[in-house]
DNA sequence: TGGAATCTTCACGACTTCTTCACGAGATCT
DNA sequence: AGATCTCGTGAAGAAGTCGTGAAGATTCCA
């Protein structure tokens, strides 16, 4: 459902430009010609955001948002003709979360309407993934080994994070195939191992002896939860009790 | 945890006047005593705000308060001796965002200080982004590169400030479709990538080797978070034996 | 209405990445 | 040890992605 945004002006002309642009964005655009009138679709239509003016002919733009903002936390994008310094930060001090000054490019407001919006529902973390010496970063689509940056390709990375989302546990070549492409799709199991390769060339300090992205004979791949510092000359893989 | 004050100024005497009135009030004192001394320190310690003379035994205040101001936006209390007004306006207009004439009364300084602050917290976030030699300042709507003003069509300004708003993060080309137009049009991939030429071609020194507009494969586009690295031939992935 | 600027689409080549295959090395089991 | 799997790997063709110029829409403004 497309959100609603009450957009707030005296001039029917900007209302309706505003309303243009923002429905073509895929808002559900509430107008309203006053303050008073404002507040009212504010409390019937619970709106995702308000887009206000600062000069109205009851209430003042300023006394809305002081209005919403005694009850809300609804965001507010002001509109402003005039450009002194003081009036911004008066605005912003009210609880505007953003303004635009008049005349705007209406692009431009909605530009703004849809970074405060994303802004509101709060700041995604960034999502990392770290093991070890190896950290993931899914946004930036970025791996560093030791500090240094590894390339990986598309299928490369998306290998590495389904490996690293659950570090230690084992997956078979048929669960790593499924996070690369999806159920429906078939391929050989051989390309996962070339994959595996690939990434094992890029960021194993010794791809012969793999440290991170560990093999499971006869079961899968998974990544080592703690890659031991230790080459260590090995034990025959005989782990018998002592 | 108190919020940390940076104070500079070269008479020991001032410092610690203002040291004490601050500390009572709650905020964590860091001294300097002159303007690389205040740099390094900023750098160092991250202050929430900055108490800087105008008139220091190196750099200037002004000095600081410009360098500052290349890389922060960091909330700056200007000290000054004299009374003339030019000197206020010109402090002002280097951005401080406040001033104090000496001699001044110390509880002032702390309220000025409180009111700075408070202001600069309902700032939202900076409407200036830069990037390396990069500046898109989303109030004028402009674009510097290198100093030099870069004009670009609303869908060119649109789309640098969209990946503008996350540096470093990779957008899609249905993410970046999504800030141009909304959810709900529908255009070519090849769409996006034509505008992305059109951006490059406008702002990058090296259209050939973008260094600022990066291409993910596979994924999308990413605005450089440090474009710093060398254009450098490239040997990458290929560690073939000499 | 015309003209300029901007936007969109398209087709092509250049380039990167993916997949497959065959074969030998290695592991496991009896 | 021998039989039988499983895994690693290099090479090469297949498939996909990106950059680009040019042409056709579209919008805007006079």
């Amino acid at each position: 459902m497309a959100k609603k945004v009450l957009v707030v002006d005296d001039e029917p002309k900007i209302v309706r430009l505003v309303r243009a642009y923002l429905e073509r964005a895929g808002f559900r655009v509430i107008p309203a010609y006053s303050g008073r009138e404002a507040l009212e679709l504010f409390r019937r239509e619970a709106p995702a955001l308000i887009v206000l003016d600062l000069m109205l002919p009851d209430l003042d733009g300023m006394d809305v948002a002081r209005a919403l903002r005694r009850t809300s936390d609804v965001p507010i994008v002001m509109l402003t003709a005039r450009t002194g310094d003081e009036d911004r930060v008066a605005g912003l001090e009210l609880g505007a979360d953003d303004y635009v000054v008049k005349p705007f490019n209406p692009r431009e407001l909605v530009a703004r309407v849809r970074a405060v919006l994303r802004r509101a529902e709060g700041t995604p973390k960034p999502r990392v993934l770290e093991v070890g010496e190896l950290m993931i970063d899914l946004d930036r689509h970025e791996v560093h080994m030791k500090g240094r940056r590894v390339e990986l390709t598309p299928t490369e990375f998306q290998l590495l994070a389904a490996l690293a989302e659950q570090p230690g546990r084992v997956f078979t070549r048929l669960q790593l195939m499924d996070a690369l492409y999806g159920t429906a799709y078939a391929a050989s199991d051989r390309t996962v191992d070339t994959h595996i390769k690939n990434l094992r060339r890029k960021l194993e300090p010794d791809p012969k002896n793999p440290r991170y992205v560990v093999t499971v004979h006869g079961v899968g791949y998974k990544l080592a939860a703690d890659p031991e510092p230790v080459p260590e000359p090995k034990d025959k893989g005989k782990e018998a009790v002592p």
